[in-house]
DNA sequence: TGTACATCAGTGAACGCGCGTTCACTGATGTAC
DNA sequence: TGTACATCAGTGAACGCGCGTTCACTGATGTAC
């Protein structure tokens, strides 16, 4: 594709304006990997789909990925990033009530699963990643230190924050993970749209109040 | 099975005493896939490695399943039953307290993860299953039943018993699987076992308890 | 008790597939002079 | 401005693998008579 003036100048920098070279075909790789992942999930995804939805040879990925676990790791770095600021922007939204901004986050990490479910289940099948990738681990961190530093700023005897926080992370994290499963599919009373769960998802995070409730309780008799 | 007197009478039944027909080589392919699923969970499962496992060309598994997600099914079947089973016996220690009863289902939950992680997980890989196979469909049930009726038992609001069985199902659930994932891995305050998390265990299902004790306040003014 | 025969439950070879990775190669780029 | 050359980033063929499934087959079983 010789004399590729016809191609709109820089809007897709992927387009291989030489015909040979790619241009950023590490960019276009991990599009090409987020665009199987969402519409199939982690457990079909393969190198050279990849490949091929990134018009290149197979062999070409290796150029910019050691391995098929590097290129998921890089692309599910990406994928702990968009999980960490949604988490932040819904938290934005919550004001500074402490236990809104905690079910802001819970909102916003079930919100996530049910948008980008291949995406999600990703972040969690760490056999298909290269868990030795400092990128990887730092993004990972990050997302679930949203979620602690949130229940931290609820909880004030310090040996607690761990055990609610674990409680809060395994609730909205169990859920998430049955919602994608399918096992909540007509859980949703008769008026809100049927497949929803999303009043189920109310519930449960208005349910866990009372744990923090009882915690203020507990140690807020000097408070 | 002609003068098979010189094998052991039926400890083995799969041991194939004519040399040629089996004897039972459905429950040996069970069995085969019972030990690759605890080994190595469902992941790296074939349906050839079952049958070499179990003695046996990798065609002949073809006449007593109808494919991989047959003999899987057949497997996960008697992990449904084995899973009620254990939360059943758990429950059946905890004695007549609706709450420690719940508790002993949570732990048994937990602890069916942790002792058979692969069969765990393999009850939630739904895409390796045939979802069609009644007897399968009819075990998870009765699984997934054990933990709503105790729910039902402690809430009195009939509208209540959903949201609170979701939320502990979610929690109990989520926990397993962070654990399995490893996220807990030292965990543990000073002082227990290293890696062990079961006093996160402890922490999680005594944690849950105010959200039970507020439905009794809400609900029970009048009783 | 003996024999013919249908049925069952194995075998082993083959099919077709797609995978990840390696390798020698070559076209394009950009830098040194 | 031109040219030599190292480097980069692709190609395409091949390797070796193991998979699930199908198929014609055959050894063993058990039943009818």
């Amino acid at each position: 594709m010789p004399a590729s003036d016809d191609l709109p100048p820089s809007s897709e920098p992927s387009l291989r304006p030489d015909g040979y070279h790619h241009g950023d075909l590490r960019a276009a790789l991990i599009a090409a990997t987020a665009a199987l992942i969402e519409e199939a999930g982690p457990d079909t995804f393969t190198l050279r789909a990849a490949a091929r939805r990134a018009g290149v040879s197979h062999a070409a990925p290796a150029h910019h990925f050691r391995d098929r676990a590097g290129l998921l790791s890089a692309y599910t770095t990406t994928v702990f990033d968009d999980f960490t600021a949604a988490m932040e922007a819904h938290m934005a939204t919550a004001g500074t009530d402490a236990y809104l901004r905690l079910k802001a986050i819970g909102r916003a990490y079930i919100g996530f699963a049910r948008a980008r479910p291949g995406a999600f289940r990703l972040m969690f099948r760490a056999g298909m990643l290269d868990m030795e990738d400092a990128l990887l681990k730092a993004a990972a961190d990050r997302s679930f230190g949203v979620l602690a530093v949130t229940v931290a700023a609820l909880v004030h005897d310090p040996l607690r924050v761990q055990p609610l926080a674990v409680m809060t992370w395994s609730m909205v994290h169990g859920f998430a993970t049955l919602v994608l499963d399918g096992h909540f599919s007509q859980a949703c009373p008769a008026g809100m749209e049927p497949g929803s769960d999303e009043w189920l998802t109310e519930e449960l995070l208005e349910g866990l109040r009372p744990v923090f409730l009882s915690e203020q309780q507990k140690s807020g008799a000097g408070t």
